[in-house]
DNA sequence: GAATTGTGCTAAAACGTTTTAGCAACGTGA
DNA sequence: TCACGTTGCTAAAACGTTTTAGCACAATTC
């Protein structure tokens, strides 16, 4: 039915290497004439090259892979939303997969999308996995590009863009202190999280800073989702020293509102709280929640600079381990009391 | 660099054509040496098929698209989730495309996805718009599927997937009569939105059922969006005649909270809401919000279900015009308040 | 021993492009 | 008139598959 690149040629007498030709503006000697005469036949067989045989010879498809855990959390989404805008601008096209936070699942798609179909992958890994490693480097031996996005899985190297959770960390403790803080619970991320630790790190080293020190009964392991940020919240309650608590992501620090609220000692009256993305919810709740904003943005934008980059550069060998960390910022909102 | 079926039939002395049957399965005669030996070295060799040759002459990419007007809204996010997931389980991949709720996107889009690089398109599109109806019927003839989720375009008749908002809307009117409510103001979605009219009626439909009529002056128009609910929850407070309030959509109905919140007539304790959508987030807020829960689920699979059956089909004539209203259903949790 | 059937494969075309090498026709300068 | 350059195009290969038609040989039947 669609009009291919021989109908042109065959309704002007003409071969398809001329139509491909001037169709993709290459330089070709070409008489103003016979170019305005294929454009236009084009635009009236409402031509569009068939992507597909484009990419087969040209090696290249468009398309870039984004693997997140949750596409339903709502930092995953906004990040989603920033790659395919900014790769749309490249002509590129986003093709979105979510895990659920499964390894297995991180491990399956990688292995899908190595058939040919994407030119490279922006992937937020969920673990750490020595699977991963073997897998990854298949990927790259087909040429297809990685960029490892807030998370890092070691072992590897590929290009890796993210905040600088330890800096993020750091603002949050720092914020609790100077509020009078001393007595501060961390929900950290799981326990294999490169990223949770580096908030839990920076949140420590605030907190020294000061002259605190957070020991191991104070931190919490969690998941990044709610549920965990819930029960710790309950744990926390109940430990009447507590004052305030770090979540080391806003998902948790939702489940540690429900949780503070239930235990009679509710957020932003008697129990602190900071948390870590800085969702659009967090400044919808009814205490607004002060937390440690991601620049989704510009991580995005930067994935895709080094993917891209990389792919034109053609070589393979990836940017030297690093794409860079951007600094996070501290939204201030009502979340947090301030000690006498 | 990545093995093809040349290399495998190569090495094993063979044509291509008979590893490429006996890797699709095709029935051949093949005793099983040859094919376990083809398979050992397909192995091997770390062979996937090439998917731009495989799609090139098959003319099927499993690639599926499915438009939102806003990845960013949970809703949204959810149904990406969902119909990734059920396409994944029929081997096709997810395409997403967010468009800001903008129509020109949207046309940009089908536009462009027009060059055969996706099987069929699932759009949740944004407006009404005449050139909608020119360039859905241009990728129609290019034997592209298409089902339209949660909105409707009118003028283009192609199966149609949603909520039974009506019946909805009913529900979230029945339950806040039943608990005692006679007074009770609705939030709407944009008044161009049908869906936004349907849950409307609805509601109006359950409380005429009950001998209360809704008059204008409790009628509120919103976007969908959480600061027109935030406004009209605000001039709603106010009204001490006023008890309940039907928002349709939960986004909105984060609003309300907030304004009845300021305004010292706090939900679920004097004022009551119920939301449209249910949310992830409405059971994790303080007070957990009444929702009329949309089968997210069924609709994503539904609307899969019937643009790979078109597809399969073959013959591509639109299952007549509509997959199908879903019912929604009602989750009651403690922001409606029982009076006396 | 010829005819028939079955087995295990292959050749070749097709899909719709891009790209490289080069050809025919014309014009120009000497 | 010949050599040479320029112009406007084309032929053909290549990309990696799928698929159709059918071939060569072996085994079986009569």
């Amino acid at each position: 039915m669609a009009a291919t690149l021989k109908d042109i040629a065959q309704r002007l007498n003409l071969s398809a290497a001329t139509v491909s030709m001037i169709l993709n503006n290459k330089s070709v000697r070409i008489p103003k004439e016979t170019e305005e005469l294929v454009r236009r036949t084009a635009r009236e067989l409402n031509y569009h090259p068939n992507r597909m045989a484009v990419s087969l010879v040209t090696k290249r498809t468009m398309n870039v892979a984004l693997i997140v855990p949750d596409i339903q959390n709502t930092f995953f989404a906004e990040l989603a939303k920033y790659v395919g805008d900014y790769l749309k601008t490249k002509q590129y096209n986003l093709i979105l997969c979510s895990t659920n936070y499964d390894v297995q699942d991180d491990i399956r798609l990688l292995r899908m999308l190595r058939a040919q179909m994407v030119d490279g992958i922006i992937g937020v890994f969920t673990g750490e996995d020595p699977e991963y490693t073997r897998e990854i480097e298949r990927v790259l031996a087909d040429k297809i590009g990685i960029v490892m996005m807030d998370k890092v899985v070691s072992g590897v190297t590929t290009p890796y863009v993210g905040t600088d959770n330890f800096y993020g960390g750091r603002l949050a403790g720092r914020h609790l202190v100077e509020n009078g803080h001393r007595r501060i619970a961390v929900i950290t991320g799981p326990l294999g999280s490169v990223s949770g630790q580096q908030r839990l790190a920076g949140c420590r080293a605030a907190l020294e800073e000061a002259g605190v020190t957070l020991d191991a009964s104070m931190i919490y392991e969690g998941d990044y989702q709610y549920d965990t940020g819930y029960e710790a919240g309950k744990k926390i309650a109940q430990r009447e020293d507590v004052t305030a608590v770090f979540a080391c992501n806003d998902m948790m620090a939702y489940g540690v509102y429900k949780a503070a609220q239930e235990a009679g000692r509710p957020i932003g009256k008697e129990l602190s709280l900071v948390g870590f993305d800085d969702l659009r919810f967090s400044s919808m709740l009814e205490i607004p929640l002060t937390s440690v904003r991601q620049p989704v943005r510009e991580i995005a934008a930067r994935a895709v600079d080094i993917l891209l980059g990389n792919l034109a550069g053609g070589a393979g060998e990836p940017a030297d381990g690093v794409g860079g960390l951007t600094p996070p910022s501290l939204v201030v909102r009502e979340s947090v009391v301030r000690l006498a």
